[in-house]
DNA sequence: TTAGTTGTTTGCGCTGGCGCAAAGACAGCG
DNA sequence: CGCTGTCTTTGCGCCAGCGCAAACAACTAA
């Protein structure tokens, strides 16, 4: 199900080492600093892309303003397959959260990879599915869920791609606002912060500006399977 | 975007007639009744399904009771792609909604198929892409969205996918509940309901039991997207 | 250090839409 | 034809969570 985090070795799976840098070559390498658009919701889908490092956040706006927080992106997970597919448009808007390195292919070298080695669209359609479940299950959430939980569950999960364990605490090392994670959660600014604040009371979070610690996550996991 | 609906040539595009009849004949033909489950939520996934006529609907439940409904999938769709991957189970139940044809492929075979047909695998990430982002988009609307807008974009959706026209009206012409309705807008029976009958005053929409008739289409869209 | 910017907290009032309950409508079956 | 089960409608009360407003805290640049 929630796989703890990707990296090159599923991507590449299945691959020698020499076809898998073969691959990586053909690519363009791109270094970005913090907060660089790599590319923009609706623009033409011109290349997909790879992470090797760092963090990208994909997100998405509706007509009026509001915002959902669709994915982080880290090492060894794609974005905008949809290249691959001819007429299209990114759906979402790409920002790197650090300094993050991608490789990116163009449509037509895309498909020639994959044509030539078909294990790479496996591949492909693993992580996609995985992607699909992924989504699935929120949306399910987005519905059925209360707030409080949604948000439990909303940490956790960025909690077990991106956590780093420090003793009993484990701490979530890209910087995340409030805004943010009512986006990502489906909820609003006030929300989030109003339920942070109940449980740093309780100990369960610790956090500073756009920095959050979980400090008992044995008692967050409880509380998001309470009935 | 929002393709009106699929047909055989996408999943086999590229291929060549007796290419795509070979992979077909390599699968299991089945016909189902109405209301037949094809796999349910959490049992392993042990093959992969292509809709050739009638209609399968995907729901996902949540612990306590409450349902969603992710989609309805007509000819020329796919569903359980994750069968390919090892190990894993459905994410979803699929139900029949009308009598219906399928033809089923085990892991085993799939893979095969797919190893012999690079451009199988990319047809099926073109068609898991789509998915991706119809969901995206819906959760989205989900979050942003007030619920009397969100059931207007589903009918329009439901409609676009299985609609007949008749002089200026569209029927669905299979039925749906308020329930299921409901279910696949992320609302409740009640509000459904409410809704419809509003709708029907102003003569947008008919409706008998389980059957809807969209009487004023563009009235409809203008609703849905009215700021 | 100060001024400016950006993120966070919290009180407070309001409301969209949920969900019970109960009655009504329709379909199918024997 | 009437009985049974399923689907639909509508009144009514309630509350989770939204969102404004305003104060506060932390970081940045000069």
């Amino acid at each position: 199900m929630d796989k703890a985090g990707y990296n090159l070795t599923d991507f590449l799976y299945g691959l020698s080492k020499k076809q898998g840098g073969e691959i990586i070559m053909r690519g363009t390498t791109l270094d970005l600093k913090a907060g660089a658009v790599l590319f923009r919701e609706g623009d033409p889908a011109t290349r997909s892309f790879l992470v090797l490092k760092g963090r990208l956040k994909l997100g998405k706006v509706h007509e009026l303003g509001k915002e959902v927080l669709i994915r982080y992106i880290g090492p060894g997970e794609l974005a905008a397959m949809i290249t691959v597919l001819e007429e299209r448009d990114y759906p979402v808007t790409a920002e790197t959260v650090g300094e993050t390195r991608v490789v990116g292919w163009d449509r037509r070298t895309m498909l020639e990879i994959m044509t030539k080695h078909p294990q790479l669209s496996i591949n492909m359609i693993r992580y996609s599915t995985d992607r699909l479940e992924d989504l699935q299950s929120r949306y399910l959430e987005l519905h059925a869920e209360q707030v409080e939980k949604r948000i439990a569950r909303s940490l956790l999960r960025i909690m077990k791609q991106s956590g780093r364990r420090s003793g009993d605490e484990i701490i979530i090392d890209f910087p995340i606002s409030r805004q943010e994670l009512a986006d990502y959660t489906g909820t609003t600014l006030y929300t989030v912060s109003r339920t942070l604040s109940a449980w740093e009371k309780k100990g369960w979070v610790k956090s500073k500006r756009a920095r959050i610690i979980i400090a008992d996550p044995h008692a967050l996991v409880l509380f998001s399977e309470k009935v």
